[in-house]
RNA sequence: AGCCUUAUAGUAUAGUGGUAGUACAACAGAUUUUGAUUCUGUCCGCCUAGGUUCGAAUCCUGGUAAGGCUA
Protein backbone atom coordinates (compact mmCIF):
# COMPACT_ATOMS: atom_id res chain seq x y z
CA UNK A 1 0.00 0.00 0.00
CA UNK A 2 1.69 3.10 -1.24
CA UNK A 3 -0.01 6.04 -1.96
CA UNK A 4 2.22 8.88 -2.44
CA UNK A 5 0.69 11.59 -0.63
CA UNK A 6 2.62 13.03 1.54
CA UNK A 7 1.47 14.47 5.05
CA UNK A 8 3.22 16.85 7.45
CA UNK A 9 2.26 15.34 10.90
CA UNK A 10 2.67 17.47 14.04
CA UNK A 11 4.45 15.32 16.74
CA UNK A 12 4.95 16.35 20.58
CA UNK A 13 6.83 13.51 21.33
CA UNK A 14 3.72 12.24 23.39
CA UNK A 15 1.83 8.67 22.42
CA UNK A 16 -0.43 10.27 20.45
CA UNK A 17 0.62 11.91 18.02
CA UNK A 18 3.71 9.19 17.80
CA UNK A 19 1.04 6.37 17.41
CA UNK A 20 -0.58 8.87 14.96
CA UNK A 21 2.47 8.84 12.78
CA UNK A 22 3.34 5.71 12.93
CA UNK A 23 0.03 4.76 11.37
CA UNK A 24 0.20 6.95 8.53
CA UNK A 25 3.35 5.88 7.79
CA UNK A 26 2.03 2.38 7.96
CA UNK A 27 -0.97 3.07 5.68
CA UNK A 28 1.71 4.18 2.93
CA UNK A 29 2.11 7.74 3.60
CA UNK A 30 4.59 9.89 2.94
CA UNK A 31 5.34 11.03 6.47
CA UNK A 32 7.14 13.88 7.81
CA UNK A 33 7.32 14.55 11.51
CA UNK A 34 7.40 18.32 12.90
CA UNK A 35 8.13 19.20 16.34
CA UNK A 36 7.09 22.76 17.30
CA UNK A 37 9.10 24.65 19.82
CA UNK A 38 6.37 27.05 21.40
CA UNK A 39 8.15 28.30 24.54
CA UNK A 40 11.81 28.39 26.21
CA UNK A 41 11.61 25.64 28.77
CA UNK A 42 14.63 26.09 30.02
CA UNK A 43 14.52 30.21 30.42
CA UNK A 44 11.41 29.66 32.70
CA UNK A 45 11.59 26.56 34.61
CA UNK A 46 11.19 26.31 38.22
CA UNK A 47 13.61 24.94 40.21
CA UNK A 48 11.68 21.75 40.59
CA UNK A 49 12.24 21.81 37.19
CA UNK A 50 10.92 18.17 35.76
CA UNK A 51 7.32 19.21 35.08
CA UNK A 52 5.10 17.03 32.60
CA UNK A 53 4.13 19.77 30.74
CA UNK A 54 1.02 19.98 28.33
CA UNK A 55 1.53 18.89 24.90
CA UNK A 56 5.45 20.09 24.18
CA UNK A 57 7.90 20.02 27.03
CA UNK A 58 11.76 19.15 27.02
CA UNK A 59 11.83 15.93 26.20
CA UNK A 60 9.40 16.04 23.51
CA UNK A 61 11.73 16.77 20.83
CA UNK A 62 13.96 13.66 21.42
CA UNK A 63 11.05 11.40 22.03
CA UNK A 64 9.34 12.66 18.46
CA UNK A 65 13.41 12.23 16.91
CA UNK A 66 13.51 8.78 17.94
CA UNK A 67 10.19 7.59 16.47
CA UNK A 68 11.11 9.23 13.48
CA UNK A 69 14.40 7.63 13.01
CA UNK A 70 12.88 4.37 14.03
CA UNK A 71 10.42 4.10 11.34
CA UNK A 72 12.50 5.71 8.55
CA UNK A 73 11.07 9.34 8.17
CA UNK A 74 12.48 13.38 8.29
CA UNK A 75 11.88 14.87 11.73
CA UNK A 76 12.13 18.52 11.90
CA UNK A 77 11.96 21.12 14.38
CA UNK A 78 9.83 24.42 13.95
CA UNK A 79 10.70 27.31 16.14
CA UNK A 80 7.60 28.83 16.73
CA UNK A 81 8.26 30.86 19.71
CA UNK A 82 7.74 34.49 18.51
CA UNK A 83 4.18 33.93 17.64
CA UNK A 84 3.74 31.52 20.58
CA UNK A 85 4.36 34.44 23.07
CA UNK A 86 2.95 37.15 21.11
CA UNK A 87 -0.32 35.71 20.01
CA UNK A 88 -0.77 33.05 22.72
CA UNK A 89 0.97 33.79 25.91
CA UNK A 90 -0.03 37.74 25.57
CA UNK A 91 -3.15 37.21 24.62
CA UNK A 92 -3.46 34.65 27.75
CA UNK A 93 -2.19 37.65 30.06
CA UNK A 94 -4.06 40.14 28.75
CA UNK A 95 -7.60 38.20 28.97
CA UNK A 96 -7.26 37.95 32.74
CA UNK A 97 -6.47 41.30 33.21
CA UNK A 98 -9.42 42.56 31.47
CA UNK A 99 -11.31 40.38 33.88
CA UNK A 100 -11.35 37.43 31.60
CA UNK A 101 -11.04 33.81 31.47
CA UNK A 102 -8.71 32.67 28.63
CA UNK A 103 -8.48 28.88 26.68
CA UNK A 104 -4.55 29.16 25.69
CA UNK A 105 -5.38 25.70 23.99
CA UNK A 106 -8.03 26.69 22.12
CA UNK A 107 -6.12 30.01 20.37
CA UNK A 108 -2.76 28.11 19.99
CA UNK A 109 -4.53 25.33 18.14
CA UNK A 110 -6.20 27.29 15.67
CA UNK A 111 -3.92 30.46 15.53
CA UNK A 112 -0.40 28.71 15.76
CA UNK A 113 -0.23 25.39 15.30
CA UNK A 114 -2.26 24.91 12.21
CA UNK A 115 -0.94 28.85 10.88
CA UNK A 116 2.66 27.59 11.03
CA UNK A 117 1.58 23.69 9.96
CA UNK A 118 -0.04 24.73 7.16
CA UNK A 119 2.86 27.21 6.17
CA UNK A 120 5.24 24.50 6.17
CA UNK A 121 2.99 22.15 4.75
CA UNK A 122 3.20 24.03 2.01
CA UNK A 123 6.81 24.79 1.89
CA UNK A 124 7.73 20.77 1.73
CA UNK A 125 4.85 20.57 -0.51
CA UNK A 126 2.62 18.28 1.71
CA UNK A 127 -0.88 17.55 0.80
CA UNK A 128 -2.01 17.13 4.56
CA UNK A 129 -0.89 17.88 7.68
CA UNK A 130 -2.04 15.02 10.67
CA UNK A 131 -2.14 15.39 14.51
CA UNK A 132 -2.84 13.22 17.31
CA UNK A 133 -5.88 14.41 18.53
CA UNK A 134 -9.00 12.74 19.05
CA UNK A 135 -11.58 13.76 16.61
CA UNK A 136 -12.81 13.44 12.92
CA UNK A 137 -13.25 15.08 9.43
CA UNK A 138 -15.37 14.40 6.89
CA UNK A 139 -16.43 15.73 3.03
CA UNK A 140 -20.04 16.25 3.07
CA UNK A 141 -22.31 18.77 0.90
CA UNK A 142 -18.91 20.52 -0.21
CA UNK A 143 -18.23 21.27 3.57
CA UNK A 144 -15.31 19.63 5.99
CA UNK A 145 -17.21 19.14 8.94
CA UNK A 146 -15.75 18.13 12.28
CA UNK A 147 -16.81 15.77 14.52
CA UNK A 148 -16.56 14.13 17.91
CA UNK A 149 -13.91 11.24 18.42
CA UNK A 150 -15.21 7.75 18.67
CA UNK A 151 -13.44 7.60 21.87
CA UNK A 152 -16.13 10.16 23.84
CA UNK A 153 -14.00 10.51 27.03
CA UNK A 154 -10.93 11.64 24.56
CA UNK A 155 -12.87 13.92 22.48
CA UNK A 156 -10.88 16.84 21.93
CA UNK A 157 -13.42 18.12 18.72
CA UNK A 158 -13.82 21.22 21.90
CA UNK A 159 -10.35 22.70 21.70
CA UNK A 160 -10.57 22.70 17.63
CA UNK A 161 -13.66 24.18 17.03
CA UNK A 162 -11.84 27.31 15.60
CA UNK A 163 -10.41 25.59 12.12
CA UNK A 164 -11.72 26.89 9.09
CA UNK A 165 -12.69 25.04 6.21
CA UNK A 166 -9.47 25.41 4.20
CA UNK A 167 -7.80 23.66 7.13
CA UNK A 168 -9.68 21.05 7.83
CA UNK A 169 -10.04 20.31 4.18
CA UNK A 170 -6.13 19.34 4.66
CA UNK A 171 -6.11 17.75 8.24
CA UNK A 172 -6.14 13.67 8.81
CA UNK A 173 -6.24 12.62 12.35
CA UNK A 174 -5.80 9.20 12.76
CA UNK A 175 -6.98 8.79 16.03
CA UNK A 176 -10.33 9.55 15.26
CA UNK A 177 -11.65 5.82 15.20
CA UNK A 178 -9.72 4.93 17.79
CA UNK A 179 -10.23 4.27 21.59
CA UNK A 180 -7.39 6.01 24.45
CA UNK A 181 -7.02 1.79 25.35
CA UNK A 182 -6.11 0.85 21.71
CA UNK A 183 -3.99 3.69 20.91
CA UNK A 184 -1.94 2.20 24.17
CA UNK A 185 -2.04 -1.07 23.03
CA UNK A 186 -0.82 -0.20 19.59
CA UNK A 187 2.06 1.56 21.34
CA UNK A 188 3.22 -1.32 23.40
CA UNK A 189 2.86 -3.71 20.65
CA UNK A 190 5.26 -1.79 18.78
CA UNK A 191 7.71 -2.07 21.62
CA UNK A 192 7.14 1.48 22.64
CA UNK A 193 6.70 0.98 26.45
CA UNK A 194 8.10 4.27 27.63
CA UNK A 195 5.62 5.89 25.34
CA UNK A 196 2.83 3.64 26.34
CA UNK A 197 2.96 4.26 29.99
CA UNK A 198 3.53 7.84 29.35
CA UNK A 199 1.12 9.85 31.60
CA UNK A 200 -1.69 12.17 30.13
CA UNK A 201 -0.94 15.51 29.24
CA UNK A 202 -2.59 17.94 31.05
CA UNK A 203 -2.54 21.89 32.56
CA UNK A 204 -0.51 25.28 30.76
CA UNK A 205 1.92 24.13 29.10
CA UNK A 206 3.50 27.29 28.96
CA UNK A 207 3.33 27.28 32.78
CA UNK A 208 5.93 25.50 34.69
CA UNK A 209 4.12 24.69 38.46
CA UNK A 210 0.70 25.30 37.31
CA UNK A 211 0.31 28.22 38.96
CA UNK A 212 -0.95 30.89 36.46
CA UNK A 213 -1.56 33.21 39.17
CA UNK A 214 1.76 33.48 40.11
CA UNK A 215 2.86 33.18 35.93
CA UNK A 216 0.79 36.86 35.71
CA UNK A 217 2.54 38.43 38.35
CA UNK A 218 6.08 36.66 37.00
CA UNK A 219 4.96 38.29 32.98
CA UNK A 220 3.84 41.53 34.72
CA UNK A 221 5.22 42.73 37.56
CA UNK A 222 3.98 45.71 38.04
CA UNK A 223 0.23 43.57 38.37
CA UNK A 224 0.87 42.91 42.08
CA UNK A 225 0.53 47.02 43.20
CA UNK A 226 -2.23 47.44 40.88
CA UNK A 227 -4.16 44.58 41.97
CA UNK A 228 -3.87 45.78 45.61
CA UNK A 229 -7.05 46.60 47.87
CA UNK A 230 -9.76 44.34 46.11
CA UNK A 231 -12.44 43.54 47.66
CA UNK A 232 -15.39 40.95 46.99
CA UNK A 233 -18.64 41.94 47.58
CA UNK A 234 -22.01 40.38 47.44
CA UNK A 235 -24.70 40.45 44.70
CA UNK A 236 -26.03 43.91 47.09
CA UNK A 237 -23.08 45.72 46.85
CA UNK A 238 -21.73 45.13 49.99
CA UNK A 239 -17.95 44.19 50.56
CA UNK A 240 -17.75 41.13 52.25
CA UNK A 241 -14.19 40.91 52.11
CA UNK A 242 -11.11 41.52 50.57
CA UNK A 243 -8.52 39.63 48.05
CA UNK A 244 -5.18 39.80 46.33
CA UNK A 245 -6.45 40.54 42.83
CA UNK A 246 -9.41 40.03 39.94
CA UNK A 247 -7.57 38.02 37.78
CA UNK A 248 -6.61 35.95 40.28
CA UNK A 249 -10.47 34.86 39.92
CA UNK A 250 -12.95 33.26 37.22
CA UNK A 251 -16.47 32.89 37.37
CA UNK A 252 -17.75 29.87 38.72
CA UNK A 253 -14.42 29.42 41.11
CA UNK A 254 -15.25 28.27 44.56
CA UNK A 255 -12.25 27.33 45.91
CA UNK A 256 -9.26 29.70 46.95
CA UNK A 257 -11.54 32.73 48.22
CA UNK A 258 -10.32 32.90 51.51
CA UNK A 259 -13.77 33.80 52.78
CA UNK A 260 -16.14 31.83 54.54
CA UNK A 261 -20.28 31.83 55.04
CA UNK A 262 -20.96 28.41 56.09
CA UNK A 263 -22.25 28.53 52.92
CA UNK A 264 -20.12 27.59 49.74
CA UNK A 265 -19.67 30.53 47.67
CA UNK A 266 -18.98 30.99 44.21
CA UNK A 267 -17.60 33.97 41.79
CA UNK A 268 -20.19 35.49 39.66
CA UNK A 269 -18.74 38.36 38.15
CA UNK A 270 -16.07 40.02 37.86
CA UNK A 271 -15.25 43.74 37.64
CA UNK A 272 -11.75 45.03 36.24
CA UNK A 273 -12.18 48.67 36.31
CA UNK A 274 -12.97 48.81 40.21
CA UNK A 275 -11.24 45.72 41.41
CA UNK A 276 -14.26 43.81 42.51
CA UNK A 277 -15.35 40.30 42.43
CA UNK A 278 -18.99 39.30 43.21
CA UNK A 279 -19.38 36.19 45.35
CA UNK A 280 -22.98 34.62 46.20
CA UNK A 281 -24.25 30.80 45.81
CA UNK A 282 -24.26 28.12 43.09
CA UNK A 283 -28.26 29.14 42.19
CA UNK A 284 -26.93 32.60 41.53
CA UNK A 285 -24.80 31.29 38.78
CA UNK A 286 -27.03 30.02 36.41
CA UNK A 287 -27.43 31.66 33.21
CA UNK A 288 -29.39 31.43 30.06
CA UNK A 289 -28.35 33.42 27.59
CA UNK A 290 -25.13 34.49 26.41
CA UNK A 291 -23.19 36.39 23.14
CA UNK A 292 -20.64 34.46 21.06
CA UNK A 293 -18.27 36.56 19.14
CA UNK A 294 -15.31 35.47 16.69
CA UNK A 295 -17.41 32.64 15.61
CA UNK A 296 -16.45 30.37 13.16
CA UNK A 297 -18.72 28.02 11.60
CA UNK A 298 -17.87 24.67 10.55
CA UNK A 299 -20.68 21.99 9.48
CA UNK A 300 -23.11 24.83 8.33
CA UNK A 301 -22.92 28.91 7.94
CA UNK A 302 -26.20 29.72 9.16
CA UNK A 303 -28.61 27.50 12.27
CA UNK A 304 -32.22 27.78 11.83
CA UNK A 305 -33.96 29.89 14.50
CA UNK A 306 -35.77 26.69 15.71
CA UNK A 307 -32.67 24.32 16.14
CA UNK A 308 -31.49 22.66 19.02
CA UNK A 309 -27.84 22.47 19.42
CA UNK A 310 -26.09 21.24 22.14
CA UNK A 311 -23.60 23.83 23.52
CA UNK A 312 -20.40 23.20 25.29
CA UNK A 313 -19.16 26.08 27.21
CA UNK A 314 -15.98 24.37 28.64
CA UNK A 315 -14.13 21.26 27.76
CA UNK A 316 -15.68 18.90 29.97
CA UNK A 317 -18.91 19.41 29.96
CA UNK A 318 -21.77 17.39 28.54
CA UNK A 319 -23.51 20.02 26.65
CA UNK A 320 -26.72 21.78 27.19
CA UNK A 321 -29.68 22.31 24.67
CA UNK A 322 -29.68 25.75 22.88
CA UNK A 323 -30.87 27.79 19.56
CA UNK A 324 -28.68 30.17 18.30
CA UNK A 325 -29.80 33.54 17.20
CA UNK A 326 -27.91 34.69 14.19
CA UNK A 327 -26.68 38.71 14.52
CA UNK A 328 -24.06 38.38 12.34
CA UNK A 329 -21.20 37.12 10.18
CA UNK A 330 -19.18 36.95 13.14
CA UNK A 331 -21.62 36.59 16.01
CA UNK A 332 -24.72 35.07 17.81
CA UNK A 333 -26.75 34.58 20.63
CA UNK A 334 -26.97 31.48 22.32
CA UNK A 335 -30.73 30.91 24.32
CA UNK A 336 -30.29 27.94 26.36
CA UNK A 337 -33.66 25.70 26.78
CA UNK A 338 -32.73 25.44 30.65
CA UNK A 339 -30.00 27.48 32.74
CA UNK A 340 -26.94 26.16 32.95
CA UNK A 341 -23.97 27.33 35.56
CA UNK A 342 -20.69 29.48 35.65
CA UNK A 343 -20.43 31.19 31.86
CA UNK A 344 -17.30 32.35 31.47
CA UNK A 345 -16.10 35.40 28.98
CA UNK A 346 -13.24 34.06 27.39
CA UNK A 347 -13.78 30.93 27.49
CA UNK A 348 -14.92 28.98 24.16
CA UNK A 349 -18.70 27.98 23.48
CA UNK A 350 -18.82 24.93 20.66
CA UNK A 351 -22.11 24.08 19.00
CA UNK A 352 -22.82 20.48 17.74
CA UNK A 353 -25.26 18.63 16.13
CA UNK A 354 -25.02 15.27 17.95
CA UNK A 355 -21.58 14.75 17.16
CA UNK A 356 -20.75 17.01 14.85
CA UNK A 357 -19.20 20.58 15.36
CA UNK A 358 -21.36 22.99 13.99
CA UNK A 359 -19.17 25.82 14.91
CA UNK A 360 -17.85 27.87 17.47
CA UNK A 361 -16.77 30.99 19.27
CA UNK A 362 -15.95 33.27 22.05
CA UNK A 363 -18.10 33.98 24.75
CA UNK A 364 -18.37 37.17 24.88
CA UNK A 365 -21.08 38.10 28.08
CA UNK A 366 -23.66 37.08 29.53
CA UNK A 367 -26.68 38.82 27.80
CA UNK A 368 -29.75 38.04 30.05
C1' A B 1 -19.42 52.37 88.31
C1' G B 2 -23.35 48.53 88.70
C1' C B 3 -26.06 44.52 86.42
C1' C B 4 -26.81 40.78 82.64
C1' U B 5 -25.25 37.55 78.70
C1' U B 6 -21.61 34.92 76.08
C1' A B 7 -16.62 32.55 75.53
C1' U B 8 -15.98 25.14 71.56
C1' A B 9 -11.03 24.06 65.33
C1' G B 10 -9.26 29.67 60.52
C1' U B 11 -14.85 31.16 60.49
C1' A B 12 -19.89 29.79 61.96
C1' U B 13 -22.36 26.57 64.83
C1' A B 14 -23.90 21.35 67.82
C1' G B 15 -23.07 19.03 72.24
C1' U B 16 -26.10 20.62 80.10
C1' G B 17 -21.45 15.21 83.76
C1' G B 18 -18.54 9.92 80.88
C1' U B 19 -12.82 12.32 77.46
C1' A B 20 -16.09 16.61 71.08
C1' G B 21 -19.67 16.59 66.02
C1' U B 22 -21.37 19.45 61.53
C1' A B 23 -20.90 23.24 57.68
C1' C B 24 -17.68 26.57 55.27
C1' A B 25 -12.49 27.47 54.68
C1' A B 26 -7.39 25.46 54.24
C1' C B 27 -4.33 21.40 52.57
C1' A B 28 -3.59 16.79 49.67
C1' G B 29 -5.06 13.26 46.03
C1' A B 30 -8.33 11.82 41.83
C1' U B 31 -10.39 13.86 37.25
C1' U B 32 -8.56 17.25 33.06
C1' U B 33 -4.43 19.39 26.61
C1' U B 34 -7.61 26.15 29.41
C1' G B 35 -9.58 28.50 33.84
C1' A B 36 -13.14 26.39 36.92
C1' U B 37 -16.49 22.83 38.72
C1' U B 38 -16.90 17.85 40.87
C1' C B 39 -15.26 13.58 43.86
C1' U B 40 -12.23 11.45 47.85
C1' G B 41 -9.17 12.11 51.95
C1' U B 42 -6.42 14.96 55.77
C1' C B 43 -5.05 18.70 59.39
C1' C B 44 -6.75 21.86 63.23
C1' G B 45 -10.63 23.07 68.80
C1' C B 46 -13.56 22.93 74.36
C1' C B 47 -10.51 31.40 76.97
C1' U B 48 -7.59 31.06 81.74
C1' A B 49 -6.74 29.55 87.09
C1' G B 50 -8.81 26.87 90.82
C1' G B 51 -12.85 23.81 92.95
C1' U B 52 -16.97 19.84 93.22
C1' U B 53 -17.02 14.69 91.15
C1' C B 54 -14.78 8.07 90.16
C1' G B 55 -15.22 11.27 85.84
C1' A B 56 -16.57 18.15 83.32
C1' A B 57 -16.77 21.32 77.21
C1' U B 58 -20.94 20.50 80.27
C1' C B 59 -21.76 22.25 87.72
C1' C B 60 -19.32 26.22 91.25
C1' U B 61 -15.72 30.46 92.19
C1' G B 62 -11.98 34.03 90.58
C1' G B 63 -9.60 36.14 86.30
C1' U B 64 -9.60 37.73 81.24
C1' A B 65 -12.26 39.07 76.73
C1' A B 66 -16.53 40.43 73.82
C1' G B 67 -21.53 42.17 73.57
C1' G B 68 -25.83 44.36 75.88
C1' C B 69 -28.45 47.10 79.71
C1' U B 70 -28.49 50.76 83.75
C1' A B 71 -26.54 55.55 85.70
Amino acid sequence: MQNNKRVLVAMSGGIDSSVAAILLKEQGYEVIGITMKTWDYASHSTSTGQKQTGCCDLDAFNDARSIAVQYGFPHYILDIREEFTTDVIQNFISEYVAGRTPNPCVLCNTHIKWKALLKRANALQCDFIATGHYAKIRHEKERYVLSKAKDLSKDQSYVLWGLTQDVLKKTIFPLGNLYKTEVRELAKQKGLIALSQKKESYEICFIPDNDYRKFLLQQNPALEAQLANGVFKNTKGEIIGSHQGYPFFTIGQRKGLGVTFGKPVFVLEILPQENVVVLGSEDELLESEMLITNLNMIKQEIVAPDFLATIKIRYRDFGATARLEHLSSNSLKVLFTQQVKGIAPGQSAVFYDNDDVIGGGIIQKITD
